[in-house]
DNA sequence: ATATTTGCAAAAGGTTTGCAAGACG
DNA sequence: CGTCTTGCAAACCTTTTGCAAATAT
C-alpha cells in the first residue's frame, strides 16, 4: 500500500494521517499473516523510533472498527488483525503454521441461516467461520519433512 | 444428568469423581445456556459452602480437554463453557440476548474443505463455526417490545 | 489555533501458578 | 496411605485508561 492511499483512507475515516498510523497499516499491509498487537508494536518501533504499545491497540482498534482491518479468532484468547483487500463477505483459511491467511467467499451459510430460522423458530444474526489447516507451501514442506 | 453418571464420566477420564467436579458438571447440564468461568464459580458456592475460582478453571480445563464440554468463542475475549449432550460433530445457534445454545449438525463444510484444498492446494484440519442471532422466544419478545 | 493524537505509568480483569493442606480410592 | 485435589494468595499477561504533552490540519 502506496504512503498515500493510507493517507486517503484515514481521512475517509476522519482520522488524521500520522505517521504511527500509515506505519501500523503498511505493517499489516506488508505481511501476509496475522498479527498480534505486540508483534505490529515490535516491528514498528524499529522504524518510528519510539511509540507505545498502548497506541498501537487503539490504532488497531480505530482500523478494526473501521473495517480496514480483520480480528482473528485465536484459541489463546489474544487478538490477532490482518488487512483484507476484500471487503465483500468472506472469510478466512488460515495456516496453523505460518500463520498466512487466504480468503475465500463461498460460505454456504445463507442456507444453513433459512434452515436454522425454520427449524428453531429463531433468527440468524451473524456467524463465525473460519477453517484452518495448512497452507500449500507448509503441507509441502510438512511432507518432506516426513519423509 | 446424574450424580452418578456424573461420576461415571469422570472415573472414565481417570478423574476422581468429587463433590466440585460433580457440582461443575451438574451446573452446566443444567443450564441451557453458555456460562463464564466465574458464573458457574458463583451458582455452584452457593451449594458448596466454598469453592476457589482457580479450581473452577481448573476443572473446566480438564472437562473441556476430555471434550466432555465446549468452550464458546465470545468477542469479549472471555470463556465460556457449555456442556453438549451431543458428542458428534455439530455446531452452535448461540441466542446473542439469553446465550441459549440450540445444536445443528449440518456445516456443509467438508464440500468447503475440498474446495479449499484444490483451489488453494493447502489442506483443511479444522474449522470453527457459530451462528449467532435470536432464538425464538427472544425473537417473539423483541418484536412484542418494538410494538 | 485547536481538536486530535500520543507517551507514559498505572490499573484492570480474566486466567494461571506454586505450594501446603486436605480428600478420594 | 499415597496420589490426586483444592484453597489461598500472588503472579501473569494482554489490554485499557487517565492525563498531560505533542502534533496534524
Amino acid at each position: 500500500m502506496e504512503r498515500e492511499q493510507g493517507a486517503l483512507i484515514l481521512r475517509r475515516l476522519g482520522l488524521k494521517a500520522t505517521p504511527r498510523r500509515l506505519e501500523v497499516m503498511q505493517c499489516l499491509v506488508g505481511e501476509r499473516m496475522y498479527l498480534s498487537a505486540d508483534e505490529v508494536w515490535n516491528r514498528i518501533r524499529v522504524r518510528l523510533g519510539s511509540i507505545g504499545l498502548p497506541t498501537v491497540y487503539r490504532i488497531l482498534d480505530e482500523l478494526a472498527e473501521a473495517r480496514v482491518i480483520t480480528r482473528i479468532f485465536s484459541a489463546d484468547r489474544k487478538q490477532y488483525f490482518f488487512m483484507c483487500a476484500n471487503q465483500e463477505h468472506h472469510h478466512h483459511f488460515v495456516c496453523d503454521s505460518c500463520r498466512r491467511v487466504v480468503d475465500f467467499a463461498q460460505c454456504g451459510l445463507e442456507g444453513l441461516a433459512g434452515e436454522i430460522a425454520s427449524s428453531t423458530g429463531g433468527r440468524v444474526l451473524s456467524h463465525i467461520l473460519q477453517v484452518n489447516g495448512l497452507c500449500a507451501e507448509c503441507s509441502r514442506t510438512e511432507s518432506e519433512v516426513a519423509r
